[in-house]
RNA sequence: CGGGGCGUAGCGCAGCCUGGUAGCGCACCUGCUUCGGGAGCAGGGGGUCGGAGGUUCAAAUCCUCUCGCCCCGACCA
């Protein structure tokens, strides 16, 4: 492709209402511009990199057996219904109305579509295990879009479904998918983890998130740094902490004139924070609940969530504290409160600790449960911090890591199938339930993560398999007859071996040249000027390393090949 | 939805407080020079100042309403 005849609008200034990374830099790029409030159009480099990724999904979900169809973006209210998604979606599900009043949405995504479709066509154990995929436009009225293509409202995405016979059956299509899934970002040249997940809203009982490590991402995860274990700090255990061993000293009450939060307490008091126990209010379906925890730790409240087995659970409003406790915020304790008290598993094992005094300036010192107060739960609501020990191994201990989320599979079971009556005959002529599975990739928000994670001062960064181009070849001066002569030749001896070149044959100095090449990030550059090329060479420069070497145009090319070869093949 | 901010040329911004000829940089067009890390000089085109209403002799500027966008929060396969 040359440059020339091609359309990337790059611009030198950052557009002020970017904010992250990514999304100053596909705008910089030319790979996008929005339409509206997270919404864009795909300019044609972003969509090179964008079908990139699509390519190399396809190709894995196909070998795994999963078989690709394509439904449609606007679905009926009735299924919604049916499935009581209708009323459970909120907002985020954009409604509207056709000619005849008939009530649509636009799908934010697909289970209630294939599901419908499955349980009209299969009605047989024979017709299964079956997988079935599709690459789409899905829309959610997110509250906030933000981030570019990180948080979209209209985002690309493929979203994959399994029906089996059984459990047992569904799991091993889930574990075709988890490798597929592995194999995806590993082709697409990215460091990435696949951790245990939160199932969220989409339910179902156990699934794995594919996360992009960047800094800037909006998830924190852990990994063990001996064994396999790694998790969404959402989900990750916590392991039991050896209980203190100590006399338990005569509870004691404390002046604590206007010391709130817990830095003030234990500032004041010369104690550090993992001798303080905080009290948390929430409020659980309308009942209050207090929720205690470490002073240095934080409460995980999809944990809180689950163990309550409740719909709703916020933090309680000043005026419920102040009811519950009889003083203002910041002066909780578990002692003589009589609403429900749940005690995370390390406060079980603290001796002798600090906690509000349920009145205005007054704090507790060694408060010890059993003797103080009796919880009406312990168990694991903190998230985990660095360096917890490992839940699953006695080596290891937890690493942080921040992750964008690019991919989760989940295990559904029968949410789906039971509520839309997608059932079969067994080979005993028995109807049964069809166990499923789904299995989501953001694919803009893969591209967007990439860039993410591989970028410099300069520009993007992109790794060979998702580049919307592999090699760019500048040419220095084009009004020199044989550089360009060079390059042509350049051109055809690498597109002829499957290098997707982008000639940078514009009339432009070469300083903007080189800018706009490491700005849109391709990874391999051949930089061809009239001083070299009387030596019969040129330069071949790694946009990662800033490496350059000096080659003939026979070794260039051949280098390009192999290092593009290698890239893809991996 | 709560709090904050911004809408002036394609992009980035100044002007607004204190009403009186709409500006700067980049980009764009023409010419000359230049040509290995976003060139220089000269000339040029382009703006209903987000929209509506009001105050005023006069509104980008003051007032009211409205729309859009951004940030923080709650929310989130």
């Amino acid at each position: 492709m040359r440059y020339s005849q091609y359309f990337i609008p790059t611009v030198k200034e950052t557009p002020s209402d970017a904010e992250v990374v990514s999304h100053k830099l596909m705008l910089r790029a030319g790979m996008i511009r929005k339409l509206a409030a997270g919404i864009y159009n795909y300019l044609p480099l972003g969509l090179r990199s964008i079908r990139k990724v699509e390519q190399i999904v396809r190709e894995e979900m196909n070998r795994a057996g999963a078989i690709e169809l394509l439904m449609p973006s606007v679905q009926p209210a009735e299924l919604w219904q049916e499935s009581k998604r209708w009323e459970q979606y909120g907002k985020e599900l954009l409604r509207f109305k056709d000619r005849k009043d008939a009530e649509f949405c636009l799908g934010p995504t697909h289970e209630e579509v294939i599901t419908d479709l499955v349980r009209r066509e299969v009605k047989s154990y024979r017709q299964m295990p079956l997988n079935l995929y599709q690459v789409q436009s899905k829309f959610r009225d997110e509250i906030r879009p933000r981030f570019g293509l990180m948080r979209g409202r209209e985002f690309i995405m493929k979203d994959a479904y399994s029906f089996d016979v059984s459990s047992e059956a569904a799991d091993i299509s889930y574990d075709k998918m988890y490798q597929a899934y592995r194999r995806i970002f590993q082709r697409c040249g990215l460091r990435f983890r696949a951790v245990e997940a939160d199932t969220g809203s989409i339910g179902g009982s156990s699934s794995h998130e594919f996360m992009v490590l960047a800094d800037s991402g909006e998830d924190a995860i852990v990994s063990c740094t001996a064994c396999e274990y790694a998790a969404n700090v959402e989900k990750a255990e916590a392991r039991l902490f050896p209980p203190e061993h100590a006399e338990p000293r005569e509870l004691e009450k404390v002046e604590t004139p206007q010391k709130r939060s817990v830095e003030e307490v234990t500032a004041f008091l010369g104690i550090p924070a993992s001798s303080l126990v905080k009290t948390l209010l929430c409020v659980a379906d309308g009942e209050p609940v207090a929720a205690l925890v470490r002073g240095d730790h934080d409460l995980n409240e999809i944990k809180l969530k689950h163990l309550l087995g409740c719909e709703e659970l916020e933090m309680a409003s000043e005026e419920v504290v102040e009811r519950v406790t009889g003083a203002p915020v910041g002066f909780a304790g578990p002692v003589g409160l009589k609403i429900k008290i749940v005690a995370d598993l390390v406060v079980q094992g603290m001796k002798n600790f600090v906690t509000g005094g349920n009145a205005r300036d007054l704090h507790f010192k060694n408060v010890n449960i059993g003797r103080d107060f009796t919880p009406a739960l312990i168990a694991d609501i903190r998230n985990v911090v660095h360096g917890d020990p490992c839940p699953r191994c006695e080596a290891g201990h937890l690493e942080m890591w921040r992750g964008i989320e690019v991919g989760h599979v989940f295990k559904l079971g029968t949410k789906y199938s039971e509520s839309l009556r997608a059932t079969f005959l067994d080979a005993d002529g028995k109807e049964q339930v069809i166990f499923m599975g789904c299995y989501g990739i953001g694919i803009s928000r893969t591209v967007a993560a990439c860039i993410e994670q591989n970028h410099d001062a300069d520009g993007i960064i992109f790794p060979i398999p998702i580049a919307p181009f592999h090699c760019i070849i500048s040419a220095v001066s084009t009004k020199d007859a044989e550089v360009m002569a060079a390059c042509d030749e350049l051109y055809r001896a690498l597109t002829a071996v499957g290098v997707e070149v982008l000639f940078d044959d514009r009339d432009e100095r070469p300083g903007s040249k080189f800018k706009d090449a490491d700005l849109i990030g391709i990874p391999l550059r051949i930089v061809v000027g009239s001083k070299n090329l009387a030596e019969g060479k040129v330069e071949l420069k790694y946009r990662k390393s800033g490496e350059v070497s000096l080659l003939t145009l026979a070794e260039a090319v051949e280098t390009v090949k192999g290092l593009v070869v290698a890239a893809l093949n991996q």
